[in-house]
DNA sequence: AAGTCCATACGGCAATGATTGCATGTGTGC
DNA sequence: GCACACATGCAATCATTGCCGTATGGACTT
């Protein structure tokens, strides 16, 4: 399905059901993504995976600018390759022209592991993608609604009617 | 001669002759480390060579602890110590526990010129206390005046004399 | 010989970058 | 409930850099 081309004969409606879908969808690859990471050997947050997904893409950077693109204060950026680093996923390297930087790496174990969380979460994905319900969408509207539902990730306003009516209720964990 | 005991018979005016021949005395001990500083085959100066002083005696120190030391900005110090390992005579080590500070710490060559200038200065100093007229000194004040005329050097007086009555003059060198 | 130019060193001040101590909030497991 | 680890921000600390000014010594010109 071609999904930058936004097909004219859908209605308004079917746009608030299509953003709803996306919002569970969401929620369901970030449960996704959570859950790769619970099966890995090593043990790695969501915080410190964030971390190490920039590294992965921007290559070195400061500290100052990792902690800029995770929008948090240099010095969670300090701690958390200070953890990283005693794993073994990180690398520091102290600037040449400036010595008061230090470049922050990801060493071969952070690509491989980078490498194996995308290989593991792309392999769910294709599972959802899969679902009879996903294959017989005939709409986008459709294929969000099935892969949200494909996640067991409650719709939008399911979501919302649940917490309003039962705020001590124990979030039920998503993904598969 | 016991320089830590004052000697109780000498009047005030001797006492005054003192402080003028220590003074003379002090430009011309500071002449003679300038000047052994310059027979050397490294280029040295004597802002480098407080600096690397104070790291023979004061061991590995923090920047922040040898500019304080040295009463000088930390800036100073940075760019003074980059000069130093430049020329091989200081290295900088990063903190284990407090990653922030650079330890400075001279290295072989550093240890080894500090000696040589030591050597040097103390076999120059001794020739002046060889002097006839030093080995003649019969007090203090004397020993005072015959090292600071042994040594070239006019009187805290003269040198007075001079400043006031002849500003355009060329400063003779002092020390040999 | 005197003057000019230039490179280097010295020095301080403000800004920058990384880190640390301290405090707080948030899960997780016992 | 309670200890423990993680995440987070804030203020302070440490080293460094850029910018500026001064001084000094050497080379080149006049």
């Amino acid at each position: 399905m071609d999904l930058s081309a936004h097909p004219p004969g859908v209605p308004a409606g079917a746009d608030a059901d299509l953003v709803d879908g996306l919002a569970a969808l969401s929620r369901a690859l970030v449960g996704i993504t959570a859950h790769t990471l619970a099966t890995l050997d090593v043990e790695v947050t969501l915080s410190q995976y964030r971390t190490i997904v920039v590294l992965a893409s921007r290559g070195p950077v400061r500290t100052v600018d990792l902690a800029a693109a995770l929008h948090v204060h240099p010095s969670t950026v300090t701690r958390t390759c200070d953890r990283l680093e005693r794993r073994g996923l990180v690398a520091r390297h102290q600037g040449a022209t400036d010595r008061r930087v230090s470049w922050l790496i990801l060493t071969e174990s952070g690509k491989s592991l980078v490498g194996e969380v995308m290989r593991r979460r792309t392999a769910q994905i294709r599972e959802l993608v899969r679902t009879p319900e996903a294959a017989a969408a005939r709409s986008l509207a459709e294929l969000v609604e099935a892969l949200a539902v494909a996640s067991g990730e409650p719709s939008e306003r399911q979501w919302w009617h649940r917490w309003e009516h039962c705020t001590d209720l124990t979030p039920t964990s998503a993904a598969g």
